[in-house]
DNA sequence: CTAATAGTGTCTATTAGACATTATGTG
DNA sequence: CACATAATGTCTAATAGACACTATTAG
């Protein structure tokens, strides 16, 4: 129906360009908090605000998507996170005033420590607790996109243990309730959480032990295909 | 980090571009199969296969992705069908040989008697049973594409009656387990389906019956907000 | 010893699976 | 009546919730 100008047919360099992006809202777990990475824009639009690592894809550099999910993220953090999924699209006339724009959205989980040490102490990029995220000016319509990372990880909390990788690669099951508490934004039952993991047989003792106050709590790492297991039977919200 | 050239900032503009497009792989449901819209291609490349419908995004008159996805749907079926939800985006260099191309994909429900009627007797749109879909010549990659929206819709069946939308708006019990039976591929208890889905009322009894062979089932339509249910614990695969 | 945290035992409640049984239509 | 299909009754099995209990460290 668009085709009836050319007759050797369809000319898609006809169309007035879109602008590609990819952005990652990447998260993570410390001191008890979730914590999502913003990253401070230096351009305009929005120059001053914060917003999520993204940017740009480069047709010229960047094989896939994902592989251009992963440069931005590895530019920010100084490695590619153990999880990078994509979360949705967003593409509309109205989101950048630069033009049509559209932005391949990525939710992305890591190790508070494995970051790059620098980015405590850069003044461009940031982790923010994710409760705190109302006080923070955020470009474009990333607000949204953060919202909804939040909203699948919380659905991941209740059906599958996705969450670990923001922990470090060794962690303990009262780490991993916690974060899934957090995410759920309910407290679980220590019992129920951990025999249904133990029973799926998901993680694999490492014989060390971590201790802060109390008895020492074992650490456990993923075993290999743990993150893509999801139990028949959720937790409740 | 690409911020280098011009000192008013970055320009956008200055990438190459990339071919953005929608693409929907709409189901149906019909006499016990579940059949999947595919349309022929008549231009390069991949004149000549099938395709899933779709097509450049067109920045002057599409609103947002959602709109040309609609867009599309619209000009093979004649309706706009009443479950379209985003799929999946896939880019790279290499899936079209136009450039670095990018698909955003939707997947999509539909009573079958609601297209229009020309879909059967028009040579260029048809519909295939998803189980014969490996002798079909499809174009770019979207065989991938409706795997990956088939292994969706058969996790919303396991969770939720999503499938629903791709009977009539009135529809009786068994058909509907009838449906989710050739998503999940494999026979389900009739009493463990409708008890839940009674439980959770979902469903509204419109006081009417079909009768084909014996006792005649009582048709159903969904509630409003039906669609987003999720039941906390899933039938088994 | 107490305080603190990790981890277990065990009972109940919910719900899916299995499968027999009853209900309601046609011819 | 027989046949076909719809719908229900009822038992079992699996597993999450609740919560009391035991275990292991520090001081």
């Amino acid at each position: 129906m668009n085709e009836k100008a050319s007759p050797t047919g369809f000319d898609p360099k006809s169309y007035p360009p879109v602008l590609v992006m990819v952005d990652a809202a990447l998260f993570t777990f410390h001191e008890g908090r979730l914590l999502v990475l913003l990253v401070k824009r230096s351009n305009h639009p929005d120059m001053g605000k914060w917003s999520l690592p993204g940017g740009f894809v480069d047709p010229e550099h960047d094989i896939s998507l994902e592989d251009a999910a992963q440069r931005k993220l590895r530019e920010k953090t100084g490695v590619v996170p153990p999880y990078v999924e994509q979360l949705m699209t967003i593409g509309n006339r109205d989101r950048d005033k630069r033009g049509w724009s559209l932005t391949v959205c990525y939710t992305a989980l890591i190790a508070h420590q494995k970051c790059a040490p620098g980015i405590d102490t850069v003044s461009d990029a940031r982790w923010v607790g994710i409760d705190e995220i109302d006080d923070v000016e955020l470009a474009f319509d990333h607000r949204d996109v953060i919202a909804q990372a939040r909203e699948r990880l919380k659905q991941k909390a209740l059906y599958s243990i996705v969450p670990a990788y923001a922990l470090p690669e060794k962690f303990t099951l009262p780490e991993l309730q916690r974060i899934h508490e957090v995410l759920i934004g309910k407290a679980l039952q220590k019992k129920s959480f951990r025999r249904r993991i133990q029973q799926a047989d998901l993680l694999l003792d490492t014989g060390l032990k971590r201790q802060e106050a109390g008895r020492p709590a074992v650490l456990y790492k993923m075993r290999a295909r743990s993150g893509r297991f999801t139990f028949v039977r959720n937790l409740e919200e």
